[in-house]
DNA sequence: TATAATATTTTACGCGCGTAAATTATTTAT
DNA sequence: ATAAATAATTTACGCGCGTAAAATATTATA
């Protein structure tokens, strides 16, 4: 470390005996110099400890080697999990990520696109709220930069949507919930933000009449993200009610079964596939928590290996070549049963 | 919408009839011009939509307006909550907050703090991760950037720290849990992680002897910060082995109560105060999810918005002041009791 | 070794805005 | 109405880097 400070790149250039535009160059992509000047190049970073100024180098590129990635609410560890997986992706692939939370806010959601609008990123991976979302600005949005959904299918908006095959995934559960026991109830949200609860619905519904069984639905009140504390509430009241036709139910999301599951144990009903049961809950998407409720919960574990890994790679290809996709992508993904002990 | 686009400052300063000086002042402080032409001036820009570029304005500015805040894990929903509150308070007062997370590890929380001096942020908010931590890197860069530090504390670094009193908190619940059944074991990890962990123990410790009691510790083993597993395998060995010297067990965090709470049910141990129960399991924190483990989980709750408000508006007058402080201020909030099922 | 191909250097301009100094216009106080 | 105070305009430079063009140096090919 020499004492003369080095505070831009011409000052690097000089201690490196480099010169200017070259390490332009190399900061630009280093493979993109001779091997011999880039190792003089990085010996001469460990001597002297210079940054270029990121200020500087993206208020000339056309491109910026950022990625936006906005999530509906990082309080919810199955978002905060996924954005850390895509984070992981997207700095191996040599870009920034900037992680933004909607907090369950359509206003929000478009004030993070707005944010990313000011840092010009290369390209967005988008979880949008579904039903709450602000069509036309996320619409508007995604014209002006490259946007790749994920979780939430917005119809026609962005390049491409990856996500999970509610048909499957729920035809799975019902399935093996019929073979093993009473065929389940759907305990859902009366009008669900998400889209996926929908199509969940849907998938339940279509499930049960293949099996020749009655679908019967239980639709609890409540606005809002604190899915469990609806599925406490609604869980109770129902419980109460003796609305659930069958010892089984299955829930629209782990969130929701989590509150079921506190409902029933305050009611001193025992949850699990034991004889001794009265009860059986199953949920959907492999919660961080669901392994440790008690009991711990049957669920689907989505393929969030598979939709991570091609959404980024999708938002990658589209920044490489550099126009927008010819059609709209759109691939559902297969989840799988996760046994444990509730179902 | 004019059809001409506004590509900068001074395409603005044309259609707008305002010079570019005075539309520079408007942006870095909309009332440092007079009230007419601030209205002029908005009354153009709902015309002509154009946005400051953020790069060439920060260029140029020391000092820009952007707080770094950096938590230890956003997959804790504990640590996800705070990081939303901290950014609301950013926001409020004007600040542009870049949210990242260590995910557990030291080496990120560096990287993090390298992404942090990068944009020049005029302040940063650090949890650390405590015992893991770089220290001579965190405190390198906080010699660089004015830096506070909250919820776990790394002594003599950044200008200040808020977090909890643990004793007063530790001290609290075990003067219940003592009052309204036996005295509690202190269940934990061996080798924690976190320097709130070393308090609580202490103060565990301290509580008990003065209030009498023979201070008993289960220390299981376990890295990283797979807490509720840590604590279920953790647990599960305890109950079989009969380590738990009570039946009362005050965990150091709610994370590793879940994990023993559902140990003890696979156990078929019944939990909770009830005269058939025979566990009383209580943990600290009030994680998000407390509220509805089963039981649901008796607990300390951190005075979290003083923390948070604290924390900010130290920065702020850090930033305002423009210079370092001349001591490091360190504050510790009390903890309050949330009683519940499990004890 | 001569020639072609590829890298680097030199030179120079531009990006969009911050900001300072001098001048002119507007508001406020007297 | 006049002077003083305040605000806006004009002019001009600089920030740190991207990037283009021409000249020069280095490496690869024959």
């Amino acid at each position: 470390m020499t004492v003369a400070k080095i505070k831009n790149m011409e000052d690097f250039a000089a201690v490196s005996g480099i010169s200017r535009p070259t390490l332009s160059k190399y900061f630009n992509d280093p493979n993109s110099v001779r091997a011999t000047t880039k190792l003089r190049i990085e010996a001469a970073l460990k001597q002297h400890d210079y940054r270029p100024n990121v200020y500087a180098i993206n208020q000339n590129r056309r491109q910026t080697r950022t990625i936006g990635l906005v999530v509906p609410n990082l309080t919810d560890p199955f978002f905060a999990g996924i954005a850390r997986t895509l984070e992981g992706l997207i700095l191996k692939a040599g870009f920034t990520p900037v992680l933004l939370s909607s907090h369950d806010g359509p206003d929000q959601e478009l004030d993070n696109l707005e944010s990313l609008r000011a840092i010009k990123p290369a390209g967005v991976l988008l979880a949008p709220l579904g039903r709450a979302s602000d069509l036309a600005g996320v619409a508007a949005f995604a014209q002006d930069c490259p946007t790749v959904l994920f979780d939430s299918n917005l119809d026609g908006i962005g390049e491409a949507f990856f996500g999970s095959d509610n048909r499957q995934s729920v035809g799975l559960i019902v399935d093996y919930l019929c073979r093993s026991g009473e065929p389940p109830v759907f305990f859902e949200m009366k009008t669900p933000i998400n889209p996926n609860a929908y199509k969940r619905r849907s998938a339940y519904i279509a499930a049960m009449e293949q099996l020749g069984h009655d679908p019967q639905l239980v639709q609890v009140e409540g606005d809002g993200w604190g899915f469990e504390e609806i599925g406490f509430r609604g869980g109770s009241k129902a419980l109460t009610d003796r609305q659930f036709k069958t010892n089984t139910v299955l829930c629209s999301n782990d969130r929701l079964a989590i509150g079921l599951l506190s409902a029933a144990f305050e009611k001193g009903l025992r949850v699990g596939r034991g004889a001794g049961s009265a009860l059986r809950i199953a949920g959907h998407d492999d919660h961080p928590f669901s392994k440790f409720t008690c009991p711990s919960l049957t669920t689907i574990s989505q393929d969030y290996d598979s939709i991570s890994t091609r959404s980024v790679e999708t938002v990658l290809a589209l920044i490489e070549q550099g126009e927008r996709a010819q059609s709209r992508e759109a691939a559902l993904f297969s989840g799988t049963l996760v046994l444990r002990g509730s179902a």
